[in-house]
DNA sequence: CAGCACCTGTTTAACGTTATAGAGCCGCGC
DNA sequence: GCGCGGCTCTATAACGTTAAACAGGTGCTG
């Protein structure tokens, strides 16, 4: 198809290795030659052939991110993010849809599936630290989110404990007492959310209020449709709750539909704060208050350090990276600053 | 690194070509060789290497999905779509973000950029018929949306102009007349939202309403922010609308929101609609009445269609397919029937 | 002035796969 | 008995690139 190197080479009357000198530079290349190996590539309109270049190096070029759901705007406009710095440093990623399934996460790990990447982000759910310690071997791994902790590879994510403590406060100093957390899954220490759960209690511990496990609302998913059922499920209880803070903002926009529907004032009646900061959260009415990780920070970093890995470079610092994040008042709490 | 053709010609005592032939079922071998390598590969764990593969055939097995925004909700739920679809004929679709940018569409059209990839599936925004048929050779290309018309390639997408007729007919028969649009972009028939505008002037004109140029607001993208800032124009009129139709979904939750801010009753005051059916519009207060194209047909239709031109395949049928869409009354038009 | 290092460029052997040409073997028909 | 076609399988040449080994020529140094 497509010119190559030959062509360039026998255009410019110099062999093969020279060309591909000039376009890599691997090794020096005089500059009255380099300018005539240049003058051929832009006359022929040369591209490198990957297949061929990804052959000879081992390595394909492509990374992969794989987010348990596309559609979560969050890992959208991470996505978005991780993709333009992936192709800022040479390689194209591709997104993976795990569907938050186990056994799709557990393939991804194993790697014998993806023979064609040569690295991969992973923000798991459904696996946990032995799942990855029994990884035998394969290509680069970075985590993100708050899937696992404690693995021998790099994890890039907010302290999720200290977010919700940020978020509880918020609630107890604007002088809620009966805060709920929408998003619990079963499995205590292994179950996804448990980081999430813990900041919940431990600040209700920090403000003296009690713990009441009633209002730890479960949800098989974090969509908006898992908010809004167990929104209604908590305010069938007697004595309903005058906060909500959900898992994630799309689990916090649910619970929104769910007191609209049942004739609940928000902030008046009950305030709700999420986690995520995605735009949609922007434009809900009333708007809603969120902890705002910094996504930018969070995709360029998981892509530099995978593709650093990858290139077998040494990584100062530690493996677990935590980034920051801010609290963002919106009317869902009624005292928007923003 | 992993086992290659050659492991397991070796243990199976056979020559390469061999087991490539068990691999690729291209020449037929005996049962009992057949079986033989099978065995070698089960207990070598083979799988081939898709560069080395790619190379000698020539195609990578890679497509790419270019939309004009990543975080556009009705994208990602396409992409969801489009990238199962595409594994299931053993390809991997790369997503590619155009950022509605016009140098980035001519650079895909021209895909010198992308040697790597096999076909492109293209949501163009900003460019129209000229630059695709100037478009002098290169992979398979399909076009998805209401960017482009008329251009020798496969194209799918909803009929625009009736989809535009069945929201205006929606909102006339709950009694509203002062029916404004939000979305139209400069440059008359090759602007993007052209056929949605005209099937609004159109509809408008069946039912025996004026048009109204200054009921027609002009945006510079599609996205909320762009809704938004739009509807605080309309309400600023004199005599501001009593319906809105967005070109999207996310360009009407934008005025839901300058409604709620401006203190407006929605549809009590203003009836509003949009189209896309993304599932925010299902959570939003009030919940969005849309215009609901079948994303699964697009999605998979597409793939479908250029994977089968990818691999020289006969596609019978004509280049532009127009998929079903359905009008989803909610809330907003104060007809829910979802 | 010899020898050495350096700089530039070339030759060539891979990387792992697939497709083509061909080799051996068997049975069948003349 | 010999040739010929059909059936399996093998040997091998690509695909386009990179990296190592190699070859000249020049300038510097002792």
């Amino acid at each position: 198809m497509g010119v190559n190197l030959k062509d360039i080479a026998k255009r410019a009357g110099v062999s093969l290795a020279t060309v591909s000198n000039v376009v890599n530079g691997y090794r020096p290349v005089g500059e009255r030659t380099r300018q005539r190996v240049q003058q051929a590539i832009d006359e022929l309109g040369y591209s490198p052939n990957l297949g061929a270049r990804h052959l000879r190096r081992g390595r394909t070029g492509l990374i992969a991110l794989a987010v348990p759901e596309l559609t979560n705007p969050y890992f959208a406009e991470l996505a978005e993010i991780a993709i333009s710095e992936a192709a800022a440093l040479g390689y194209t990623l591709v997104m993976e849809n795990t569907a938050a399934d186990r056994g799709a996460e557990l393939a991804l790990l194993d790697g014998s599936r993806q023979r064609i990447i040569d690295g991969l982000i992973l923000s798991p759910v459904r696996i946990g630290r032995e799942e990855v310690l029994a990884r035998t071997a394969g290509s680069p791994l970075v985590f993100i989110g708050e899937g696992v902790y404690d693995v021998p590879h790099d994890h890039i994510a907010i302290d999720n404990v200290a977010a919700s403590h940020a978020a509880i406060r918020h609630l107890v100093a604007i002088g809620r007492r009966r805060i709920a957390f929408i998003g619990a899954t079963p499995g205590g220490d292994r179950q996804s959310a448990h980081l999430r759960v813990r900041g919940y209690r431990e600040a209700l511990a920090a403000a003296g209020l009690p713990y009441r496990p009633r209002l730890v609302a479960r949800t098989d998913a974090f969509g908006r449709l898992d908010g809004m059922r167990a929104m209604r499920d908590l305010l069938a209880l007697g004595d309903p709750p005058d906060a909500v803070f959900g898992y994630n903002d799309l689990v916090a926009i649910g619970a929104l539909r769910a007191l609209a529907e049942a004739g609940h004032r928000v902030p008046e009646d009950v305030a709700v704060v999420g986690i995520d900061d995605i735009e949609e959260g922007r434009f809900t009415t009333p708007t809603l208050t969120t902890i705002a990780p910094d996504k930018r920070e969070i995709g360029r970093l998981a892509v530099r350090r995978l593709i650093a890995r990858i290139e077998g470079a040494e990584v100062a610092g530690p493996l677990t990276v935590q980034t920051p994040f801010r609290l963002l008042r919106r009317q869902s709490t009624g005292t928007p600053d923003v």
